[in-house]
DNA sequence: TGTACATCAGTGAACGCGCGTTCACTGATGTAC
DNA sequence: TGTACATCAGTGAACGCGCGTTCACTGATGTAC
C-alpha cells in the first residue's frame, strides 16, 4: 500500500480496515435487495457485532450511504482518468465504461439510476461528477471537428451509453433476441463517427 | 364514464373510487419520497381512516404496488396506441413520451428506474411492455428502409430517448448550460434521418 | 522494565418509532320477503 | 311498505418485527513516566 498508510498507527488501520469490511458488506446488502434496503444493524449481524459497535465508524445510516455513492463515483472518476491518461479515445472511455457497469450493476445505479425524492447530492460529489465529464469531454475535443461541439458530443456518448446500460442492466432486454454488446458497439461506432 | 361503469351497483362504484384515491395518494407519496418508502398506514392516515381499513380494498402492499407499476405500464401503452392510431409518425411518439415521462417523473422511473434487486414483474407487465413497443415498431417499419432493420431502429430509439430522459429526470443535467429540450428534438431528428 | 493512566472498541439494555398484518367487533348499507 | 336478514366498510386493540440511535459500562490496547 501507499506511504501514508503504512505511517498509520495500528489502531488507525484497524479502523480503515473495519470500516472497508463495514462498506463490502454494504454493498452485498445493496445488490442483494437494493439501496432503500440497507440497514447498519444488518450489517452489524453479519459482522457479528452489535448493531451500535458500528457508530464507533460511521455517524449513522446517512453518513454511510453518502460515503457508499461518493465511492462510486471516485471509482468511475478514477477509472475514466486512468483510460484516459494511457492515451485511450472515445471508443476506449466506451469500454471502461461498459466494464465498469456491468462490474457492478447497483453501484452504476446508485450513480446514475432513480434518485430519491428530497435527496440533495453533497458539493464533493458534484465536484466528482465534472471529474468524470473531463476525460470524456477532452476525448470528444480530440475527435475531427466538423461535426457537432465537443460538448454536444460528449452528451451524446453520455446519454446514448447510459441509455444501453441502464436498460441493459434493469433486465429490460431480457427475453429479446439480441446482443446488447454488440449493439453498445454498433452505437459507440456511430458516436465516433457523429 | 363508460356503459361497464354505470352498470355497477352503488358499492361496486364506491369500492373503485376508494381504490382509486388509495392510489391517488400512494403516487403522492411517492413522488414525495420515492416508491420504497411507500405505507399503507401512511397512505391511511392521509385518507382519515385506520390503517387495517385499507385491506378491504388491497390484499397488502404488495399488491399495491404492482398495480401501480401494471398502471404505469398501461398508461404509457394506452398513450402510444392513441398516438399511433392518430397516424402518427416516430417524431410524434417521440414527443408523446418525452410529455408522459415530464408528467410525472416517479412514474417514469418506476417503469424503466432503477430495478429492486428479486423483483420479478407479473406476465401481465411484460404483456403490456410488448404493447409499448408494438407501435413504435410499426412507426419503425413505416420509414424508408435502407438503413438498419425496423427492430434495430426500434431499439436505438428506445435507448437514446430513455438515454436524455432518465438523466434529465434524475436531474444529472442541473447547473448544465443546455437545454434537454433542444438536445431531445436533435437526438430524434438523429433518429429519423438514421 | 514495569507501573499508572488514558484512550478506544465493543456490549447489552433500552427508547421510541412506524411498519405490515390479524382479529373480533360495531354500525351502516343493501337485499329478500 | 315495513321487517328480518345478510353483506360489507371501517374501527381499535394487539402482535411481532426491525429499524436508527443513546447510554452507561466493561475490557482490551496503547502511551507516558
Amino acid at each position: 500500500m501507499t506511504e501514508a498508510e503504512d505511517a498509520k498507527t495500528p489502531r488507525e488501520r484497524y479502523r480503515a480496515q473495519v470500516r472497508a469490511e463495514v462498506k463490502e458488506h454494504a454493498w452485498e446488502q445493496i445488490a442483494a435487495a437494493g439501496a432503500s434496503a440497507l440497514s447498519l444493524n444488518a450489517i452489524a449481524k453479519r459482522m457479528g457485532m452489535s448493531g451500535p459497535a458500528l457508530y464507533r465508524y460511521f455517524a449513522g445510516r446517512d453518513e454511510l450511504i453518502t460515503e457508499l455513492i461518493r465511492d462510486a463515483y471516485r471509482s468511475l472518476a478514477d477509472t475514466f482518468r486512468a483510460t484516459s491518461e494511457a492515451g485511450a479515445d472515445v471508443a476506449a472511455l466506451a469500454t471502461a465504461l461498459r466494464a465498469w457497469a456491468l462490474a457492478d450493476p447497483q453501484r452504476y445505479f446508485l450513480v446514475y439510476g432513480t434518485p430519491v425524492p428530497g435527496y440533495h447530492a453533497p458539493d464533493e460529489i458534484t465536484t466528482i461528477a465534472s471529474e468524470i465529464m473531463a476525460p470524456l469531454l477532452d476525448a470528444c475535443t480530440a475527435l475531427p471537428s466538423d461535426g457537432p461541439t465537443p460538448l454536444h458530443r460528449a452528451l451524446t456518448f453520455w446519454t446514448r451509453l447510459h441509455g444501453v446500460l441502464s436498460l441493459e442492466l434493469a433486465g429490460h432486454f431480457n427475453g429479446m433476441e439480441f446482443d446488447p454488446a454488440q449493439f453498445y458497439a454498433a452505437e459507440v461506432e456511430a458516436l465516433v463517427t457523429l
